[in-house]
DNA sequence: TGACCATGGTTGTCTATACAAGGTAAGCTG
DNA sequence: CAGCTTACCTTGTATAGACAACCATGGTCA
C-alpha cells in the first residue's frame, strides 16, 4: 500500500534522483563533474537515451550545465534574485476570506496626451480607454486602480462589467499577455487619490505601476495606489 | 551568413515552433486539441520519439496538457501572478553603471527581545547578530539595511568585511538558503532612518522586510528602507 | 619549437521498434 | 436496455543503433 515509488519509478527518474541525492548531500559540489551518459549506462544498466534524458532534464532545470565534448557539471547556485508575486487584488482579498467590493469611479474614452502617448509608445491623440476603480476589502478601500488601455486591442473594454471581472482578468482574455513590467514606489497621494482611498495626504502610498505588452504593443498601463497603513505586498519563495 | 536557423534547427524544435506558432496566432485556442504524436509523425515525417520530445517539452513548459489515452491540449493561460525579482542592491547599482559604496553604521551581538524573538520564532534572549548598513549610489544613500541574523547559523557574521561582501551574499554562502519571504510596505521613516537616508520625515519610504529560512530555522530578518524619491523597485516578466 | 592532424571521449540529435497503461467508443451479450 | 468486452488510439517509457559536432590530448611533421 505504500507508495514504493522508488522501485517502480521510471528509470530516467531513478537516475535523476541518484544525481540529485549526491548533489543535495554535498558530495558533489558545484562545478563537480557528474558521470557521463556512457558511465551511467554502465552503472545503471540503462540505455544511453535514458541516461541522456535524465541528464538533459537536469540541465533544463538548471541543476547541471552540459558542455558538448567535455562533460556534465553541477551548476553554480545562483539564487540572488527573489521573485515576489504580484497578483490580482480581487483574488487576494477573496483568498483571505474577506469581503471584496469594487466601485467604478470613472470609465471613458480619451485621446492620448503627450505623456500618455510616451508611456504607450504611440502617437499623440491615439484612442485609449480609461477606467478608475476603487477596490474594497471588508468595506475599506485598499486600492485605487487608474488604468489606460489601448483601444484597438480591447474594443469592448468600456462595456465590461468590472464588478464581475477585474480589468486585469478581462485583458488577459482579450489580448494575450506576453510581457509585463512592474515598478514599485513609495509616494504621497495627491488630493484625489487621498479622497478615493480615505486617507490623509501625509500618509504614504505604495504605488505599483504595471505595463503589459501584447505582441509588440503596450496594451495597458495601470497605476495602483495602496494606502500604506492598510495594504502590504508579500510573497514567499522557494529556490 | 544569415542565421538560417529555421532550416538547420533540430527537428524536435521545428515541431515545437510549429505548435507554438499556431497557439501564438490564436488559431489553436486554449483546450484545443493539438495533433497526436502519430499525426505529427505523418505530417512532419519524423519518428515518434522526436514528436514525443516536442510534445513532452511543451508539456513540461506548461504550454500543453497531455492526458494518456486521450490526447494533448493547449493549456489554459494562468499567469495572473507576476513575479517581481528582488535582487541584491549592490549588484543592482553596479549593473546600472553607478558607483556603489556602503557605510557600516553598527554591528554587534545582541539578545533577542520579545518582538525579535517572535520574528525569528525562537526563545527570548537567543543570541543574534545585528548589522546596520547604508548603501550609496553615486554618493546618495538609497538603502538602509537593518539586519538580524541567527548567531548559531552564521558564527562568523560579525567578522565579515561588508564593504566587499554584502550580508545577503555572505549568508547565501554560510547558510544554504531554502526559502525567503518578502513584505513590501510604504511607511514614513522614523528619526534615525530619515537621518541615515538624508531625507525628510514627511517623505515616504519603501520598506522591504525580508526573512530567509535555512532548514527549519529563520536565518535572518532584514528591514530595508529606501527613500521614495530616490529608489524604485522594478522588474519585467515574460510568461 | 611551432603548426597541424589524428584519436577518442563527450554531448546532441534522430530513427525504428517495442511494450505498458490509460481512455474511448463500438459492439456484443445476457 | 444495461453491462461487459474488445478493439483502437492515445500517451509514457525504454532500447539499440547510428551519425554529427565539439573538445582536449597527444603525436607527427615541417
Amino acid at each position: 500500500m505504500s507508495k514504493a515509488a522508488a522501485s517502480v519509478a521510471p528509470l530516467y527518474l531513478r537516475v535523476k534522483r541518484h544525481i540529485l541525492a549526491n548533489i543535495g548531500s554535498g558530495k558533489w559540489a558545484p562545478s563537480h563533474r557528474v558521470p557521463s551518459e556512457n558511465e551511467l549506462v554502465k552503472s545503471f544498466g540503462v540505455s544511453r537515451m535514458t541516461a541522456n534524458r535524465a541528464l538533459r532534464e537536469l540541465s533544463d532545470e538548471g541543476v547541471l550545465v552540459r558542455v558538448a565534448g567535455v562533460g556534465s557539471f553541477v551548476a553554480e547556485p545562483k539564487a540572488r534574485a527573489h521573485p515576489l508575486e504580484i497578483r490580482s487584488i480581487a483574488d487576494e482579498i477573496r483568498e483571505r476570506g474577506a469581503v471584496y467590493r469594487v466601485d467604478v469611479i470613472e470609465r471613458e474614452r480619451v485621446r492620448a496626451v503627450a505623456s500618455l502617448a510616451e508611456d504607450f509608445r504611440v502617437a499623440p491623440r491615439t484612442e485609449l480607454f480609461y477606467s478608475s476603480l476603487v477596490h474594497f476589502e471588508d468595506g475599506r478601500p485598499v486600492q485605487l486602480e487608474d488604468r489606460y488601455v489601448l483601444a484597438s486591442l480591447a474594443p469592448d473594454y468600456l462595456d465590461v462589467d468590472f464588478t464581475r471581472v477585474t480589468p486585469h482578468d478581462y485583458l488577459i482574455e482579450a489580448a494575450p499577455l506576453q510581457e509585463a513590467e512592474h515598478v514599485l514606489r513609495a509616494v504621497l497621494p495627491d488630493a484625489r487619490t487621498a479622497r478615493c482611498l480615505a486617507m490623509k495626504r501625509t500618509e504614504p502610498c505604495l504605488l505599483v505601476v504595471r505595463r503589459t505588452w501584447s505582441g509588440n504593443a503596450i496594451a495597458s498601463v495601470a497605476k495602483l495606489h495602496h494606502p500604506g497603513s492598510r495594504y502590504e505586498l508579500s510573497g514567499r519563495f522557494r529556490p
